[in-house]
DNA sequence: GTGAAAGCGCTAACAA
DNA sequence: TTGTTAGCGCTTTCAC
């Protein structure tokens, strides 16, 4: 592969002229602009990155760490980030960490070797203890997304998680639900913990028992909701409306109602958090908490990017990004016309 | 930050000693040895990755460049590149193209800026131009999934798209349709073109007759499902069978049908690729086709590792990789216990 | 076992 | 407007 001194000798030139060029620096005759633009051409020239992050002491380049990449709400939060990463001529280095703690603190040193200028970090609910050591050290910043790290003085951005239990819930009680069950999400992870507790402020806002038997602590799966609504529909006393703490549950929950011959939403409701794709076209469409993945990356990207720009700042940022709920026909109410 | 100079220093030795600790050279002493871990301990060290792949040409990285990661498909190809990639000591640079040509062309030059050993590509549809030059003049190897570039020679890993629809609408005419539509993806893109392409074979090897009115071309979303169907609904003479390119096209076809009182497989039986979480979710579980995306990235991987370790095998390989038929009720098949 | 010296490909400072 | 020189942080000879 050639290098800017092969480009040199080819255009006759020495070998900063040829890396004026390439910057684009100002005063450069036009003939040799020219004849150095036709060496690069001739053999078919790419700038050397790595030799030039070297002398830079600068990549422009941060890391972004994740549990699962085949997670649709990691899907979007990195499209979030990568967006506002581009525009600003900035790139990602994307570590999936498997939900594993070794592969966490291995992509985590990985990517402060790579002198990366900040990290984006998703941890998996349980931190790990060399994961916040390696933090705690770093000189570079960090913003944490989805969890909140226990003991850790970093930024965050995270769902109005406990809001938009709420939400749902309070949703439910508005149809005249008194026996609302909850299915959530394990509560090391902050957005299962959050959840479920939004869910019991409603009840208790709104003068409700909170009844330990109508809450089924699952693992965000398809299965576990459908397990953990069987067991809901062999109490004595069933609940007449369910909250589901994400969308693949809400399918088990279907699924077992559907099973048991039970009606959506006459025999039971249903609301669920995130407003995927495919809710509309369930039987029936489920109610969901529309939440803007996208922009979690993008505000978590913009924060990250403030903090190399100004890195005197000290004083850290916890964002909450508000929810919306989308009405369709699983909580019982009657809409037409119905969003897709 | 902390350089092997200051580890040197803080431990009375020579840089180079420092990083033979650092790549467990054998013959250093094992208190030099302690020496020298305690120093890095002490300054919280992480080697500069950057210098140490600019001095060995090498930088154990390979890039891989696709359309949206946002779309299921390449977040689970994703994850099968980076299990290989991790097993063989490499990782990757992400780059999303959003399925513009310029951005396509950027992340190529971006990837052999930084040196990255390899690139497995997704073009997006049509192939620009800019792209095949590039790759043409590339002296890394490349292996390009999903699509198939004309006029290019790299290896290439695909799913075996004909085969599948194949299966797919021959499994409808099993049912005794004689009249199936197909609602298809953009042909310009090689599984939108196979996929047709299998439909009229399996009409024509059971001596059907392919009929142009009943094959409908979308983008691959849900709404051109939804407008298709209705295209199809209007027709003097209905389909009994619909074949639908991907799943979210399906939940178009369904909602469509759904609209029009249409009952699924009584009036209409529908079939689908892509094997999706939710489809069992669905009223009725759709029948579907299985496809191993992740297998997809594995093999691009193993295939790149495998010329970038051996560079001089010349003759490339086209990879397709099997479907499986996963069938529900959506087809007319009365499956009792149904696959989750 | 360990150190001294050279150099990967680039850019920044200075000189011309 | 262009060239010379030095050096980013590391590894790799080659000495000792």
């Amino acid at each position: 592969m050639s290098t800017l001194k092969d480009v040199a000798k080819e255009a006759g030139v020495s070998v900063p002229t040829v890396s004026r060029v390439i910057n684009n620096y100002r005063y450069i005759r036009e003939t040799t602009r020219k004849r150095v633009l036709e060496a690069i051409e001739k053999l078919s020239y790419h700038p050397n990155i790595v030799a030039k992050n070297l002398k830079q002491g600068k990549t422009n380049s941060i890391g972004f760490i994740l549990p699962d990449i085949s997670n649709s709400f990691f899907a979007m939060v990195t499209v979030g980030i990568e967006k506002v990463l581009r525009k600003n001529g900035y790139h990602l280095i994307l570590c999936n960490t498997d939900g594993r703690h070794e592969l966490e603190v291995d992509s985590l040193k990985l990517v402060i070797s790579k002198k990366v200028e900040g990290i984006i970090l998703a941890t998996i609910g349980t931190t790990g203890e060399l994961t916040g050591k390696i933090i705690h050290h770093l000189k570079i910043p960090v913003v944490v997304i989805d969890n909140k790290m226990k003991g850790l003085k970093t930024d965050v951005v995270l769902h109005d998680n406990i809001g938009g239990a709420q939400q749902l819930t309070s949703h439910l009680i508005a149809h005249g639900h008194k026996r609302i069950a909850f299915i959530g999400g394990p509560l090391n992870e902050t957005s299962g913990k959050k959840r479920l507790e939004g869910y019991k402020r409603a009840l208790i806002k709104n003068g409700l028992p909170v009844i330990k038997e109508l809450i089924k602590i699952g693992d965000w799966r398809k299965d576990s909701g459908f397990q953990l609504t069987r067991e809901l529909l062999n109490l004595s006393d069933k609940p007449t409306g369910i909250v589901a703490a994400n969308t693949y549950m809400a399918l088990g929950v279907l699924l077992a109602l559907r099973e048991e011959g039970l009606k959506v939403p006459k025999d039971i409701a249903l609301v669920s958090f995130d407003d995927l794709e495919f809710v509309s076209a369930l039987d029936p469409p489920l109610t969901t908490l529309k939440s803007l993945d996208t922009k979690i990356g993008e505000v978590a990207a913009d924060l990250l990017l403030k903090r190399i720009k100004n890195r005197n700042e000290k004083e850290i940022q916890e964002i909450y990004l508000p929810t919306e709920l989308v009405i369709r026909n699983s909580c019982g109410c009657k809409v037409t016309k119905q969003k897709l």
